[in-house]
DNA sequence: CGTCAGGTAGCCA
DNA sequence: TGGCTACCTGAC
C-alpha cells in the first residue's frame, strides 16, 4: 500500500544525502530506507512524498514532520550565509533517528570518509544475520548488541582503531540508557556520553542531535571548522571553544539545523583556503 | 611510496 | 585551553 503524505517544505534528497543518515540505497528516485528495524521504500513528487512498507507514524516521528520547519528556519537566518544555504536546501530536515544505530554508526566515522562509513555499517549489520527483503532489495537488520560480533571480524570490515571503541561501547551502554539521556540539560548528557569510549564532543552531538532531539547541539567537525573559520572569522584562527560560543550565541536553540545547513552548503561548496 | 581522512585520547606547555 | 601525536586502513 503506498501512503501518501503532504509536507512542506521537504527536500526528500538533501535530507537523504547531506550526510547525517547512513542506511540507505538510492535507485532512481526512490529510496530504501533501514532504521529501527524496518524497511521501507520513499519518493517525493513535488509537495508529495510517498512511502511503502512504514506506517505515516513513523515517517512523522523520523523526519519530524510534526515540528513546524519554517519558524525554525526563520530563527537560524542570522548572516547571509546560512541565508543562502536555506534558499539553496530549504526542505533539508533532521531525521531522528535511533540512538543506538545513531552511535554505532558515528563511533565508526572517525577519520573515514562517507562511503568508508557506510561499508562499515553494512558489514556490521551483515554478521547480525537477519536478512530482510524488500521487493528485489536484499538487506540486514541493524544488530541490536555487538556481544556476538569479534574484534577480528570488526577488523576485517575495515573497523580498525574503531573496533575497540565499539566492543567497549557496547559493554557499557545500551539503547535504553541512551533514550535516558534525553530527560537531561544539553551540557550533563553530553558530557555521559563522553565518558563512552571512543566518544568524544564531535559523535556525542552527532548523537545528541541526530538521536535525542537536543537541536542546540551543533557538531563540530573538520568540514564546519574550515568553513566557520574562513566565512565567519575571515581566515583568522580561532579556538574552537570560542566557536562553540559563537555558534550557540549566533544562532541559538536551534543551532543543530544552521550546522545541518551549512555542513551540507560547505560540502557542495568546498573551501579551498 | 607518502599523505590524508567528517575523530578520540593522552600527554605536555 | 591549545597544540601535537598515534591510532587502523583504504584511497589518491
Amino acid at each position: 500500500m503506498t501512503l501518501r503524505l503532504r509536507v512542506l517544505p521537504f527536500s526528500l534528497q538533501d535530507t537523504m544525502e547531506c550526510g547525517q543518515f547512513f542506511r540507505f540505497t538510492r535507485s532512481g528516485e526512490t529510496y530504501i530506507v533501514q532504521s529501527s528495524g524496518r524497511i521501507f521504500s520513499l519518493w517525493q513528487r513535488g509537495e508529495t512524498l510517498f512511502s511503502e512498507g512504514v506506517e505515516e507514524a513513523f515517517l512523522i516521528q523520523f523526519f519530524r514532520l510534526d515540528e513546524d520547519l519554517d519558524p525554525i528556519l526563520r530563527e537560524i537566518d542570522q548572516d547571509s550565509i546560512i541565508h543562502q544555504a536555506i534558499q539553496d536546501y530549504r526542505g533539508l530536515r533532521l531525521i531522528r533517528q535511533d540512538p543506538w544505530e545513531c552511535l554505532v554508526s558515528y563511533l565508526c566515522s572517525s577519520a573515514k570518509s562517507i562511503p568508508q562509513i557506510r561499508s562499515i555499517i553494512e558489514g556490521l549489520c551483515k554478521s547480525s544475520g537477519r536478512k530482510v527483503q524488500f521487493g528485489n532489495f536484499i538487506g540486514y537488520e541493524f544488530p541490536e548488541s555487538l556481544c556476538h560480533a569479534s574484534s577480528s571480524y570488526l577488523e576485517s570490515i575495515g573497523a580498525g582503531f574503531r573496533t575497540q571503541y565499539l566492543i567497549q561501547a557496547n559493554r557499557c551502554i545500551d539503547r535504553d540508557q541512551l533514550r535516558a539521556f534525553r530527560k537531561l540539560h544539553y551540557l550533563e548528557a553530553r558530557e555521559k556520553l563522553m565518558r563512552i569510549p571512543g566518544v568524544g564532543k564531535k559523535v556525542a552531538d552527532c548523537v545528541l542531535l541526530y538521536s535525542l532531539d537536543f537541536l542546540e547541539a551543533f557538531p563540530m567537525d573538520t568540514w564546519i571548522k574550515k568553513g566557520l573559520q574562513r566565512t565567519y572569522f575571515r581566515g583568522k584562527k580561532m579556538g574552537e571553544k570560542r566557536m562553540e560560543q559563537y555558534v550557540s550565541r549566533h544562532f541559538g536553540p536551534f543551532a543543530g539545523y544552521a550546522q545541518l545547513y551549512l555542513y551540507h552548503f560547505w560540502r557542495r561548496h568546498p573551501i579551498t583556503p
